[in-house]
DNA sequence: ACACTTACGGCAATGCTTTGCCTAAGACTG
DNA sequence: CAGTCTTAGGCAAAGCATTGCCGTAAGTGT
């Protein structure tokens, strides 16, 4: 009654498994952990007893012992975006090798929700923490007040002595306009988002040194920070054609501005990529590899990130803790909205 | 050492609390959890040292002793796509009203992963499971054998005595064919995704019921299946056009499907909402709300279908387990693609 | 045949909280 | 003043796995 209905009832203890090979529970554990001076038969009988039992430790118990729960948090604050997913992925894939479970809650972006899930996490007995920004920027440190470590993953701590994994913008804005120029492009502009995010910034002095070490200027002078979405992407592509009809190139600062660009040069006739090679960021497969054409964009290895953040927190669970700021290395995924060559 | 160096150092437990207050630990557990007969004044005094020591008890010890985690599992099968996040907040909102923590893990559409999966939370003694499905369709029952409650949300079990929890796809078909005739549309087609999901039939359904219903016949006789995407769209929506060019509404399977149609009325000039009135499903702002006009769409409630999952959950793990399917109603996200008298 | 080594496996304790039962002290009544 | 009732709080056990230590039996050598 108490499972529900569902289920065969209760699960296997040590001591059924002990029970039905006729030993101690003490020799059970040794015979499934590999400890203690057994012979080989006594071994395989309890294995076979425990087999037939489908037992599995019980890991409130084990971490009762070993003062670990074999769990670690993951406090998102941006789950319904597309930044925190791959994130998320990539950390749970890493942790399920070192056999950790992930416990997700999800602070809303809002800063007393967060202090809120870090406590319910901490008091959980989890063994770290990996703190998901919403956006690539800067965050307030939490401090060392926890008695777990902590690995911010997108955004980074104000504090340089955390630990923090997050994407290469500067890298992305190169990324993107070294490719721009490696299809024969040479009058780029550059259209991104908000102004306030750093990720914007640094993905445009990326873009600007790539373009000043390949001795070209940035069209326009200045690139155009707006908003993230397809209507600032439609209306900063109008009014760059406007001014400057000899655009050969085009960096968004993400896909869904990208998408907005598209639309106008379509409307005006341009023809992507035979007049402008256009690049997208973020590689949000949805909506560049359904455009038309399918947009070329700059992905942030945020599987990646995730992975990396997930290792540093082991790390750190094990006593060696990374300090500072770890930047994963962009990638380009390639389509058709920058190959001039291509059919 | 072990914590890696950060926070400060182990946390209080019972005995410390009911050594400073000067008690037994048992007496401290009794004042903490409002049980036993205590003097008022030792409560005071024993929730005094417990908030002092920023005392929390040991869910792992608690857990042990009362057989339960605290802890439900949250499989998920489609974590890349838009279908599984609002159900997963929807879900740990609402597990979190009973204090109990989410722990994810995403099984990738693999069943064998799945089942590994299972196991795992299983074995982390878990006191329930919600199964969330890849798409709205019919899946194998995991059968009676785990021994938690479990609940399948967005895709059902073959297994109609199990719980399951799904989006209302007939009634959506329904609300996008009747709100277009509330816009005065009458000559209406239907485009929609792969055959092969229950949801686009579903849908279709719907809509054939809610057409006849109004003395209405569906543009082109029967809907255009394809494929989920803006591709499939722009074909569909060209070939409805040069056979039906009085087509004055169309209901699309999906946002990103309605995406694609909307792009080959803007080429052929003709004027959404004034001309057509075009409806999309999935309500997936990125693509709805930016789209040209806004996309008017029909959004599943998935979180609060991850609500409901949770909710009913949490009944069986207390003793009263639910049968068969329960259907979350959709609503409808009104934008300007469908309204003809609109700005 | 006796002493000694080695191998095997059991005992007890640990980690933390909760609950049922019991006792000691204080209050009240005859 | 003695005896009973009440009240406050302590004791022990349970829940499960793990590990160090110890005992015992088998086996070996003289």
């Amino acid at each position: 009654m108490a499972n529900g209905g569902q289920g065969n009832g209760k699960m296997a203890t040590l001591a059924d498994v002990a029970r039905l090979a006729g030993v101690s529970v003490p020799t059970a554990s040794k015979a499934l952990r590999g400890r203690g001076q057994l012979r080989q038969e006594t071994r395989d009988r309890i294995r076979a007893a425990a087999d037939q039992l489908s037992f599995t430790p019980n890991p409130l118990a084990r971490g009762l012992l070993a003062a670990r729960s074999g769990i670690v948090g993951l406090v998102t604050h941006d789950l319904e975006g597309r930044f925190s997913i791959p994130i998320l992925m990539g950390a749970e894939d890493a942790f399920g090798l070192d056999r950790l479970s992930v416990m997700l809650s999800d602070a809303r972006g809002d800063a007393i929700r967060e202090q809120r899930q870090l406590e319910a996490l901490v008091a959980q007995r989890v063994d770290g923490i990996i703190v998901v920004g919403a956006r690539s920027d800067e965050r307030a440190s939490l401090g060392r007040s926890l008695p777990v470590p902590l690995v911010y993953a997108y955004a980074h701590s104000a504090d340089p002595t955390d630990c923090s994994i997050i994407p290469n913008s500067y890298q992305s804005g190169r990324l993107a306009v070294d490719h721009l120029i490696a299809c024969g492009r040479s009058r780029i502009g550059v259209i991104t988002g908000d102004p306030g995010y750093g990720a914007s910034q640094e993905r445009v002095r990326g873009a600007l040194d790539a373009l000043h070490d390949s001795g070209l200027a940035m069209v326009g002078d200045q690139a155009l920070f707006g908003a993230w979405n397809q209507d600032w992407g439609r209306a900063a592509a109008a009014a760059l054609l406007d001014r400057h009809p000899d655009l050969d190139g085009l960096v968004c600062g993400s896909d869904q501005i990208a998408l907005g660009v598209l639309d106008v040069l379509g409307e005006r006739g341009v023809t992507v990529p035979r007049d402008i090679s256009v690049i997208g960021h973020d590689n949000w497969e949805v909506l560049s590899a359904f455009s038309r054409p399918p947009l070329t964009s700059i992905d942030m290895n945020l599987e990646e990130l995730g992975r990396r953040a997930a290792a540093r927190l082991v790390e750190a669970m094990n006593g060696t803790p990374a300090e500072g700021r770890e930047v994963i290395a962009p990638r380009l995924a390639l389509r058709k909205s920058t190959m001039p060559t291509a059919v």
